[in-house]
Parts: C-alpha cells; sequence; structure tokens
DNA sequence: TTGAAAGCGTTACCAC
DNA sequence: GTGGTAACGCTTTCAA
C-alpha cells in the first residue's frame, strides 16, 4: 500500500479511502486507481480486519456437502451472506459432532461475523464456544429445544409422521421404515421416530424397521435396505425411506425383483430431490425447501449483523419451515 | 492473549509458544493452558497470518458445488490440504468465467498459500492475478495446453471419442449427443467436439447434436432432450450424454415413451455417479475419479508448498487422470 | 526455557 | 479532502 501511495502521490489514508470508496477528489483516486493497477496491487485482507476489528467471514458448517440438500442450503446462504459482502469458511462435518467441535474452533480463530451449523445437538464444547463467541449463530434444518442463538427448520418427527397418515390413508397398512444405521444424522433418527410413534398411534402393528447404511444415505443404500425389509417381513405393502436416494435404490430394486410399484409396494421418499420428479414411477415424498431454509438463515444473520445485536441481546427466534407430502406415482 | 499471559503468570511469547506446541517446560504449559481454559481463548488467526506473514489458507473454485463430480473433487481436495492445516476457502463459479475472476480476486486478498481452479478456461484478469499472486495454482478437469501453473485432468474430448467408439463396437450406427446449452461449460463442450470429431472419424454421417439446458446439467434436462432428438432423427438408434445426469433424464423419458433400453435405443452417459450404476437398466458411462483428481491437485499443490517453490519455479507439471468406459446394461 | 521489542499491513481517529 | 499517528493481536528475532 505504500508503493500505492508512492507511486500515485498520495498518503497510504488516501489509498485505503479509495479502496473502501470512500469519498476521495476525482482526480485522485483516479491517480491512485492508475498506481493499483500498475502495481497489480491487492489489500490484505487480514491485516484490514485486524485493523478494523471486524473480519469479513461467515462459518457454515453442514453434515455433507455431497448431499444436494445440504448443498442447496449453502446456495440459498450464500445468496444472503454474499450480499453483504461476507466470504464463506464452509466446512463439513462428516456427520461428526466432535469432528463439528474442531471445525467450530478453528473457524472461530478467523472471528467470523457470524455462523450457521445444521441441526440441533452439539457437543458440549461447541455449545460454550459458540455461547463465548457471543457472535450471532442459527441451527438449520431442525428445531432445538433451546437453540443457541436463532434457528431455522422443521419438525422431522411430524414430517414423517404426516408421510404414514398419507400412507394409512391410500390404504396401506403394513408400512416399513428404511432408515440409516447411524445415530449420528440426527434428522434421519427423529424421521424415525416420528414414522414409529404414528405407526402405534394409527394402530398399524409394530414398527418394521431396517437400518442400513451410514450417512450420508445413498441410492445404493436403498436395495439391500428393501431385501433385508422383505425378508423379515415379507407382507409389507408400503415403504417409506429416510432419503429420496434409498427410496430412488429401493424403486430400482423393486424392478428387479419384478414388483410393481406401487401395485405390489408402495415406496415413499423424503426430501424432493431431482430423482423423485424424474424416476419413473415418480416417487411420492416430502417437499421441504432446502434452498429456503439456507436463505431464511442468512436473512436471520444478515439482519442480527445489522441491528448489532450480540447473541445476548437478540431474542431467540425460531423460523418454522413449511414441507408438504408430494403425492406422485410411487405411493 | 495479554489476558491468558497474565493469568498464567509469563508473558505472551510463552502463551505464543505453547499455542504453537514448540517447548515450553511442562509445569509453564499446564498453567498456560489453564489460563486459555479459563478464559475460553481462541487465537486470533487473522492476526497470526498478518505477524508471520503466511495465511493458513487454501482457495478452491469450482463451477457448481451441487454437482456430485465437483464436490467429490472438493473432498478430495480437502483431504490432502487440511492434513497440512489449512484452511478451504470454497467458492463457486456457477460456470461464470468473470464471477471467477471475481472470486479470484477476493480469495487472493486473503493471502491463500495455493488456489485450485477448474477448467482451463479463464479470462485474461484471472490469470494475471494468479501470475501475480505467485502462489502455486492447480486447474482441475482439463489438460490446458498453457497451464497456469499445474494441471490435473483428462482430455474430455478424447474420452468422448471412446464412448463413440465403444458404441460403434456395440452396432450402433445412429448415434445422437446430448449436451448442454452453455458455452460456459467447456468440458461439456470438449465432450461434444470430441463426439463430433469421432463420428466424422468414423464415417457414421452427420452428427446429431441436441443442446438443452444450462449447465450443471441436471436429471430433468435428459427428458426434452432425447425428445428432441428423436424428433428430429426418428431413426436414432444410440444416444450419448454430456452427462449421467441427463442419461438418467433420457432414461427415463424412454419408459416414459414406451422405448425399451437399449434394446430400441441405447443411452451412455459420462461420469460414472451414483445413479448410473444404481438405475435400472444400468447406465454405460465413462468412469472419472473425481475424488482423485481433487486428491492428486491437493497433493501437488502441498508438495509445491513444501519445496518452497514459487510458481515461477515449480517446472509446470500436468497430471493425466485415467478414465474409462465401463460397459453396463443400458449401452 | 523465557522475555522484550519491533513490526506485519491495514484502518480509526483526529488534525489540518 | 487529505495526511499523520496509533493501534489491532499476533510472531519473529534476539537477548538473557
Amino acid at each position: 500500500m505504500s508503493d500505492v501511495a508512492r507511486i500515485a502521490g498520495v498518503s497510504k489514508m488516501t489509498v485505503s479511502r479509495v479502496l473502501a470508496g470512500h469519498s476521495v477528489a476525482l482526480a485522485t483516486r483516479v491517480r491512485v486507481q492508475q498506481a493499483i493497477d500498475e502495481l497489480g496491487y491487492v489489500a490484505d485482507a487480514a491485516a484490514g480486519a485486524l485493523s478494523s476489528g471486524r473480519s469479513e467471514f461467515a462459518a457454515v458448517l453442514v453434515p455433507s456437502l455431497a448431499s444436494s440438500n445440504f448443498s442447496d442450503t449453502v446456495r440459498g446462504l450464500s445468496g444472503a451472506l454474499e450480499r453483504e459482502g461476507l466470504q464463506l469458511l464452509l466446512g463439513d462435518t462428516d456427520y461428526d459432532l466432535v469432528r463439528e467441535e474442531r471445525l467450530v474452533r478453528s473457524m472461530l480463530r478467523y472471528q467470523p461475523r457470524c455462523i450457521a451449523l445444521t441441526g440441533s445437538q452439539h457437543t458440549d464444547g461447541t455449545r460454550q464456544l459458540l455461547e463465548r463467541s457471543r457472535i450471532p449463530v442459527v441451527e438449520m434444518w431442525d428445531l432445538p429445544g433451546n437453540p443457541i442463538d436463532m434457528a431455522v427448520g422443521f419438525s422431522n418427527a411430524r414430517a414423517a409422521r404426516e408421510m404414514v397418515r398419507y400412507l394409512k390413508d391410500r390404504g396401506y397398512r403394513k408400512i416399513g421404515f428404511l432408515g440409516g444405521a447411524s445415530d449420528l444424522d440426527r434428522r434421519g433418527l427423529e424421521r424415525l421416530k416420528g414414522y414409529q410413534q404414528e405407526i402405534r398411534a394409527q394402530g398399524l402393528g409394530e414398527p418394521r424397521v431396517i437400518r442400513v447404511g451410514e450417512s450420508p444415505i445413498t441410492m445404493s443404500h436403498g436395495g439391500p435396505a428393501l431385501d433385508a425389509l422383505l425378508e423379515q417381513w415379507p407382507d409389507t405393502d408400503a415403504v417409506m425411506c429416510v432419503s429420496d436416494m434409498s427410496a430412488f435404490g429401493a424403486i430400482m430394486q423393486c424392478h428387479r425383483r419384478g414388483l410393481s410399484v406401487p401395485h405390489d409396494i408402495a415406496v415413499a421418499g423424503f426430501g424432493n430431490f431431482e430423482v423423485a420428479d424424474c424416476c419413473q414411477p415418480a416417487i411420492t415424498t416430502v417437499s421441504v425447501d432446502a434452498v429456503g431454509i439456507g436463505a431464511r438463515a442468512g436473512e436471520l444473520l444478515v439482519s442480527a449483523l445489522a441491528s448489532g445485536d450480540s447473541q445476548a441481546a437478540s431474542e431467540r427466534r425460531k423460523v418454522t419451515i413449511d414441507y408438504t407430502v408430494i403425492s406422485r406415482e410411487s405411493a
């Protein structure tokens, strides 16, 4: 910056003002800009952050960047946050709470202005770290009973219960559930819990639960899970899956087994991923606005920043996101 | 840090040493650690970067985080880079070269230690910025004729040509191509070019090209593209698609039209995404090791950093990634 | 093994 | 509109 200043024949402060877009005489501004271009000067953001006491970072943590719902959420978030000139610090926790704590700790070192996390389960260490950081925090994809700060999500359990009712309304009575094997995916567990509750509430007998595969659940988990289900409960007439991914795998497996969907067995998914709409038969599913969750979370963070609310001062806000059962061909 | 030092009864320097893992007497280290825990102190990375003159950032740019191949590449990269303690600065260019330049400029302000980009096409501004930055650069997913620094990729055109030959070997003669409408996806364009070249080279008549949809190509692009193809060239006996996504969409559309795949029409994809293996019929495709591209790129960057090579000093290295045509049921 | 001082590249603040 | 000076919170370097 000194070099630029020297070449332009001004002080460093003037260069700084030009860069920040503050008021500078036009002629001066032009000279400075020329010097900048000539040198290919790029201002050091770390120095700026140190001096001004405010970084331009926003931290974002999702369980898996490869899952389309979370990458959609990130897209929604980045819209709102980049508009504020914030640079996203993105991390994936791999569904691991300890890894999440490590990432939070490491990101906090960059003094982010705010942070978005996925889920409502965190280690005590994570919570403490975030509370002490006093920056706006938003938890996504869930509705925590005791949010750290703000939250944007929905009840995964209730959504699953609604799907059970939908299936019952369509006449299915022997309904199974295909979930992931891991207890780390809390949202998946919530869906399972909702399924079990509603099956009991509706008097549909004992829950038929198969849990296969580590999160994130992928297409390839669906086939083996379906096989296991039909082996244990051959008379099952409908399956609901923790994700459209496994629902798709299950449907393909039905084709292979010569079962017609939904005639021989109905299959429902969760998430309304693209495949659910494109698949043949199209998959009945629960539609969740993943981009919207991110966008809403971003707005909450931005407005918390704008109002200068520290975490403690902000009224803890929970935003509930709508979901809908989308009836298609598969169930 | 002063607070920690005061409470522990040592100087700031000792605290700094404890944090950096330098040699400190055990008793002192314990006292310092206690003070850190007590205060919930988190060191400021920006200040550290400023002082030491080296950040802990690695910049990574992909066209789209939502595409599974690029998110796989990011996974490969983060393995190698996080092992070095580098924090990823992730950005998606949305297939837009101008946006790429803007992102590069903005990321360079954080003085990243290295940077990974996708593709070999960049604006002049981007190239200049990167050359002046003098940090290791790797371009991925392509083999540039004139790399900025290093590159990890393969010839998309040659891979497409190989697929044409595969189809010809299987007896198909009227082979169409379903690509994206956008010229911004250079890798897609290369595949198209390869298809055209090989169709001509093999004397298979005029290329039959349909271009539909913006990148990233998704499942929903496949159906309409197939319709358009069959409308224009009803006697087409095989289709190769720029991506497994559109191949899947095309196959589903075939089902709807009552066409059997591959009996009535063969369909091939590109990328070996999960859906290609799970789909019924399973999709013949070109398998590319997306994670491997990222991992290899990460290794190149890390070793360039280790050897202290500036960009200028490093022998420009190009790593060629293997691909294979995977024969499945759909073609 | 520990401490003191200098300085990293910016911006805030106050003069002019 | 512009410039000088003093931080910002660390690490480097050198000395004890």
